[in-house]
DNA sequence: CGGATTGTTCTTCC
DNA sequence: CGGAAGAACAATCC
């Protein structure tokens, strides 16, 4: 379940591996989550991979000198893109890789990128939840205009964020997993910054009062960039074979700890459902 | 085998 | 019309 820092720990492995490199080849292996693959081929090949940014979880790739041509990538919950340079060493990541789907391709691989050296680009998706897909100019402006500032930003504004949560009285769970208020959180970092500052995920929003919610707005920011320094984490056993796993899942105070002793309290963590998400919390720290 | 899983988008409703 | 709630959706695992 790759959330900001997931897609940020990718974006920057990518960093260092992709750009500066052309397509020789591209081979669609479901169309459905990224385009036909004749589309693709007529698009891509011959394009030299130039910056690639991140806003909230989504993923933008450009080309040099190519003003209106972008792939939008997003790993939704099992999405992974990996890197394999020409040794078969791959890096990248996202969800589990099991043992037998450790070869590359694999029966979960939806699209292939040749480079000019050599080296490959994969994106495999389990469930086939993400997508690769190829944009426009505009396209990729309409997407970006869905997400809102993002916690980990070091400009993030905490009177903005009182201002945006005092004026909804939506439970404030819900409210913090809105792509467009605030981007990047997803349902284990809001649930791990709930607990960090003391707050239900139940409460309405508007009844957090400004001491809580400066608390709340720093703890999102906090929770995500540790994760960041640690490689992200995923709930599920996540591999990097690269050798860089994620080992934010150590730190997970609440998240999937259901049943066990609150770290702070030693109350017991509770799960509910919360606007049909998974929501844990601690019954006795969090009011 | 039904329920759980998630981020996003679509539909419905007030 | 806007915001919010809920359903739908993608596919697989246990």
């Amino acid at each position: 379940m790759p959330e900001l820092p997931e897609v940020e720990t990718v974006k920057r492995q990518l960093d260092k591996k992709l750009i500066g490199k052309t397509i020789e080849s591209v081979e669609v292996l479901s169309e459905k989550q990224v385009g036909s693959d004749e589309f693709y081929e007529t698009r891509l090949i011959g394009k030299t991979f130039d910056l690639i940014e991140r806003i909230g979880k989504l993923l933008i790739f450009s080309f040099f000198g190519e003003a209106d041509l972008f792939i939008l990538g997003h790993l939704k919950m099992t999405g992974q893109i990996i890197y394999e340079d020409s040794i078969g060493t791959t890096s990248g990541g996202g969800h589990t890789l099991t043992e037998n789907d450790a070869e590359l391709p694999n029966r979960h691989t939806r699209i292939i990128f040749n480079l000019d050296d050599g080296t490959t680009l994969y994106f495999n998706d389990l469930r086939k939840f993400g997508y690769m897909k190829l944009a426009t100019k505009s396209e990729v402006a309409k997407a970006k205009s869905n997400y809102g500032p993002e916690p980990i930003d070091p400009n993030f504004d905490c009177e903005h964020f009182y201002q945006v949560i005092h004026k909804s009285a939506m439970p404030i769970k819900p409210l913090l997993l809105d792509q467009k208020r605030f981007a990047g959180l997803g349902n284990i970092y809001v649930d791990e910054a709930l607990f960090r500052a003391g707050v239900l995920p139940s409460r309405p929003a508007n009844k957090v009062t400004k001491v809580e919610s400066l608390k709340l707005c720093q703890a999102t920011g906090q929770v995500m960039r540790e994760s960041i320094e640690l490689g992200g984490t995923t709930f599920m056993n996540f591999t990097d074979t690269g050798g860089e796993s994620g080992n934010f899942k150590d730190k997970l105070q609440v998240f999937g700890k259901q049943g066990t002793p609150c770290p702070r309290c030693s109350g017991e963590i509770t799960k509910i459902k919360l606007r049909g998400r998974g929501t844990h919390f601690c019954p006795n720290c969090q009011k």
